[in-house]
DNA sequence: TTTTGTGAACTAGTTCACAGCT
DNA sequence: AGCTGTGAACTAGTTCACAAAA
């Protein structure tokens, strides 16, 4: 009665929804350190800012989930949450770039909290390669990428490396297996289908601030 | 004939709609660096991966800067959405939070290219203050922010500070005048009507690459 | 009674298709 | 002839509102 859905495979799920999972787990493992047992959607709704039949719609989607006159039993969400999203086994993570970008997320706290372990950098530069990252992450030579994903099963590349590099690394990468990427670098790339690329554009994101001000509009917004 | 719109200043932009100026600029800024003097939207939607039709829209919104039979001048386009963007005078930010992330971002190189200034770093920790980023970025002591923003006329801040602190950090920047905010901390944060706070979230991002991995789905996305 | 799960209604965003300008 | 600017058509995403379940 509860997994019905839970692998629903017909059509996609957008990026948002995708995204607001997400957002819903950590408002659970809030809910759940502070030792509450179960949560409705209206409670969780208001809490964090939400829509309580967008929750539900989400939610309902892979299962299930919920119990009639209670809400959902924070734990058992949790569960549920955290293997629709993949993350009930480690995901483990590559850094490519190791400038100043790269190995701050290398070291990023936020991604080793959830089941993400992030298992090498890759550098094409003589000079950093060897070297590792404060936490200890080690810096490997480009050439060597295709070998070291295979070996140590890396599921995500994160780009951090100029724009004028990107696409050759995301060819590289897919090339060597890669299906998902984050892209930190500006401009578009090309993924072949089948591969799911995600890109955080910095300048992008400032300048679209830079806008906002220069109209004097106004108010939050969901990056 | 060609202003008329530009002030428009009736309903809200969309945030995606913001976004894509921002890309419409960056493609233009390499079609003139290509030497290219004027360009239709279906070239410039084929060259870069957009709809024509939408670029027109979007565009259209704000003035009529095409020329029927021709497309737009390059150059001309080019300086309109720099106005449009409020990137017609240097943007000056500040980032909070001299971690790992907050000094990355403070140096990142893309922020210094068009027309943004990183004018100064703020922590709260007593070992940092005085310190300097590697491109010369002044950490200065949070209790100074308040004067700094005044003095330096700060537009923007960019949050890289633990989720925990993060909520407080905005409260003070917004009291001492900041109307735009971005945010690389996780979770949801409060901003009084007026000002505009947008959100980078990591985690949320890595998680659902995995959720995309977990469920074998694919394809391109603009985050 | 309370709250879920969900069709229906609504709102936002995108794409089409063409009149009209150059 | 070629291309913009834009209403109309369409598609995606959100919210409402309520029947059914505990």
């Amino acid at each position: 009665m509860t997994r019905d859905k839970a692998s629903k495979s017909g059509d996609q799920v957008s990026e948002l929804t995708a995204s607001r999972l997400s957002v819903y787990l950590r408002c659970l493992n809030a809910l759940d350190a502070a030792g509450v047992k179960s949560v409705s959607s209206k409670t969780l709704a208001e809490q964090f800012h939400l829509n309580a039949a967008q929750i539900r719609k989400d939610l309902a989607y892979f299962g299930e989930f919920g119990v009639r006159g209670v809400g959902y039993y924070v734990r058992e969400l949790k569960r549920h949450l955290r293997v629709i999203l993949g993350l009930d086994r480690t995901v483990r993570v590559a850094v490519v770039g190791a400038g100043n970008l790269g190995l701050a997320l290398a070291d990023y706290p936020g991604f080793r909290q959830e089941g993400f372990e992030i298992v090498a950098m890759f550098d094409s530069e003589r000079g950093k390669v060897g070297r590792k990252s404060r936490t200890g992450v080690r810096i490997i030579e480009m050439g060597e990428f295709r070998k070291v994903v295979k070996r140590e099963r890396i599921d995500i590349a994160v780009l951090a490396v100029p724009a004028s590099a990107a696409q050759e690394v995301v060819n590289v990468a897919v090339a060597a297996g890669i299906r998902a990427l984050l892209n930190f670098s500006p401009g578009a790339l090309k993924v072949p289908p089948g591969v799911k690329l995600k890109n955080v554009d910095l300048t992008v994101s400032l300048e679209s601030l830079s806008f906002f001000l220069a109209r004097g509009e106004a108010d939050e917004d969901e990056g």
